[in-house]
Formats: C-alpha cells, sequence, structure tokens
DNA sequence: GGTGTTTCTGCACGATCGGTCAGAAAAAGA
DNA sequence: TCTTTTTCTGACCGATCGTGCAGAAACACC
C-alpha cells in the first residue's frame, strides 16, 4: 500500500535532514494538528526552508503519514512484548510501566496518535483492522489462557487492554487538564501517583 | 471577560438560527477541530450562507468559544451530582453510569473537549485551574471522607476521578479504534460491556 | 580541476479562507 | 399602509498556504 521509497539508500544529509524534519514536523503537528500546522512553522522548528522541505517530502501529508507510520511500530512495542512466558501479573504490571513511561517521555506521540484516531484515523485505517486487531486478539487470548488455568482473576482481556490504554495514556493527552486539578503541589509527583494507583487497581481486579 | 451579548433578549429568529449553527458547528468542529474546520462547512451543514454565520455570530473563534462554553456545564453535570448524601457506592457506580451514557449519546461533545484540552486549551485556561479544580477538590474530598468513615477501601479519590474519565471518555473519544480491535461481532454491546467491565473493576477497588 | 549529481533558494502562481460592506429583502412595529 | 428594524445576500478584498519550477549553490566523484 505505502508507496514507500523503493531505494531506501540514503545519503548522509538526507538522513539528517529527514530526522531534523521528523523531529520538527512531531513537535508542530503533535501541538497543532495536521491542518492547524504550516509548512513554514515546520520548516522554521527544522532550521530549513521551506522549499527544502518540500524537496524531502512531497507535501506535508507525506510528511505526517511517514511520521506516523515511522512511530507506530515503537507505539505498540510495550503491548507487543508482553509475554505468555512471563509470570502473568507481573507481564501486566511491565505493561503498565511501559504505557506510563511512554506517556511521560513520549507525550508528543501519544497526543499524535490520539489526534488522528479522534478525528477519524482515515491514515491509520487498514492499521488499526488488521495490524493493531491482530496484535490485540493475540496477547488478549494469552490474558484469557491465564485467567482459564486460575492464575488470574476472570475479566474480558479487550476491555482489560483498553482500560489500560484509557489510564495510562490519559495522563499525556489530558496532561493540562491533570495539571490544572491537581495544582502544582501534587502535580510533581503525578506520573508516580498515577502509575502506582493504576496498578493497585490492576492488582485488585485481577488476583485470583 | 467574555464580551458576551449583554442584551440576552433574542428574537425568535435569532434563537433558531443560532441553534442551528450551534448544532452544525458541533458536528463540524468535532469532526475537523478548530483549524480544520471552515465557516463554508459550518454554513452548509447549517443551510445558512456564510455571512449569515457572521451576522449572528463574530467570526469563527467566537462560535467555537460560545459553543465550548455552553457545553461546559452540562458537560461536568454527572460529577457534580455525585452526592454526600447517598450511598458512596451507589453514587460512584452512578457517576460512572452518567459518563458512559454521554460517550454512547454525546460523543461530539467529548471529542470537541478533548481536541480542546490536547491542544492546549487555549480558551478554557482558568476554567480548568478554577472552577474544574474547585469542583474536582470538592467531590474528591466527599470520597475521601467515605473511606475514612470505612464504607470504601482507600484509595487517591483525585486519580480515581481521572481514572473514570479515562475509562469512559475512552469509548467515545476512541470509538474508531475500539470498534476496529473489537470487529463487528462483539462491537454491537460494546458500550454495555464496557459499563460492566468498568463497574467491576471499581467496585473491586473500592469494597472495603 | 572538471563534471555530474545532489541540495537548496528565489520567485511566483493558484486556491482557499476569514472577514467586510453596501444594499436588497423580509419581518416587525406604528 | 408606512416606517423602522432585523435579516440576508452578492461582490469583493487581503492574507495565508501549499506547491511548482528554473536555476543557483554545494557537494561527490574521477
Amino acid at each position: 500500500m505505502a508507496k514507500a521509497d523503493v531505494s531506501p539508500r540514503r545519503t548522509r544529509i538526507q538522513r539528517e535532514k529527514r530526522q531534523a524534519i521528523f523531529e520538527a514536523a512531531l513537535d508542530v503537528f503533535s501541538e497543532k494538528g495536521l491542518r492547524g500546522a504550516t509548512l513554514d512553522q515546520i520548516a522554521s522548528a527544522a532550521g530549513l526552508s521551506k522549499q527544502n522541505i518540500v524537496y524531502y517530502f512531497n507535501g506535508k501529508e507525506a510528511i505526517y503519514s511517514q511520521l506516523l507510520e515511522s512511530l507506530l511500530e515503537e507505539w505498540v512495542s510495550p503491548l507487543r512484548d508482553l509475554s505468555a512466558e512471563g509470570e502473568p501479573m507481573d507481564e501486566i504490571l511491565t505493561y503498565v510501566s511501559r504505557k506510563m513511561e511512554m506517556s511521560r517521555k513520549m507525550p508528543r506521540e501519544s497526543r499524535l496518535f490520539a489526534t488522528e484516531i479522534l478525528h477519524g484515523a482515515p491514515r491509520l485505517g487498514e492499521m488499526l483492522t488488521d495490524d493493531l486487531k491482530t496484535l490485540v486478539d493475540e496477547k488478549a487470548a494469552v490474558i484469557a489462557n491465564w485467567m482459564v488455568e486460575g492464575r488470574l482473576a476472570t475479566i474480558d482481556p479487550h476491555h482489560l487492554i483498553f482500560s489500560i490504554w484509557a489510564m495510562t495514556q490519559h495522563y499525556a493527552d489530558f496532561d493540562l487538564q491533570v495539571q490544572a486539578v491537581l495544582g502544582p503541589v501534587r502535580s510533581d509527583t503525578r506520573f508516580e501517583d498515577a502509575e502506582a494507583f493504576i496498578k493497585h487497581m490492576l492488582v485488585r481486579a485481577l488476583l485470583p
């Protein structure tokens, strides 16, 4: 589907500049959205001229699409790493830890995906119904199996995964609201507190 | 602050047209965002001309701001109705029910607020740090008191509220992803299943 | 140093969008 | 009915934005 570069052969300058553009685009797109962002803003943030941006990417949409695509694999890696071989509760709590770490360290990526899905995800489309669904179904089956074995309490594995997504990503996507409500005093430990809270809830819900 | 109409005196036509514009704007803004939406799209959706839209509102931003403001009170009403006089578990589960009902019946409003906060909420600002913080602090205190009285297990009330926001709104804001993952088969009961799941988790977490 | 390729810029076009304004049309009030 | 106010429209403007293109500048290779 992706008409991606048939020749991934890139010069040093191409690699550097493309990376700089990606970094700048992540900044601008995550803050303003696809339509709110302008090529000038991205160019300025990348320290390049607008025309030079167009030289490396065929237009604004191309940057956006390729940026999304380049981030997708890392974005779902925590779930992919959830292993059927591990200790059930450990695996799930590790998953929560990694998701919270991403909310802390990659809020721009979280907001980028959130905005995309929120607005219809025209650029993800099959990625959701195919790849993501397959991955989630597979991991849900692993969790369901743990429940059958009596190693976890029985709850719906799909909604369990949804609830982990929701709670962890909430602290990235809605960080502004969280900070506004918590105030400056309690806000300095909000990520640690949130992680402890989520894990506490999940342990209570999942202990056999 | 709001230079809102000093005279709320409105003719019948004004009321009807303003309402039609609000309805159309909610459609367009929730789908495309503030910058992605155009006056022509709103006008077309409202069955009016672009100039007529400008006649009733002073520009696009004004529609957006007044729309947000007009929805805010209803949006937080479920939390406002959480009563210290009620039975603790009932009150919290009723709150979840009402939030899920809003995700089901008011997804446009949910996405509108989500996008606004996600992108910095320049139009809410003090509304969050003042009104919302006050409301949440007040209700968190109510819940904390229930815990002191031994009527609920002790967990952090603020993060409890955040987790309810996150889980319930997830099914509105990320409905596309939820549907993609669940598939058409399981998706028809997704709201009922989600509500049951969330309540189950909260009961487990909150039972003394 | 010469040559071909890659990288970058100046210029400018066309499209879109938000907003203005005079005046027409419709409604309300007398 | 006549007048006043409200409502609506057509024409248009300035600004912004994405994009194309010719050619300059920088670079790589021999």
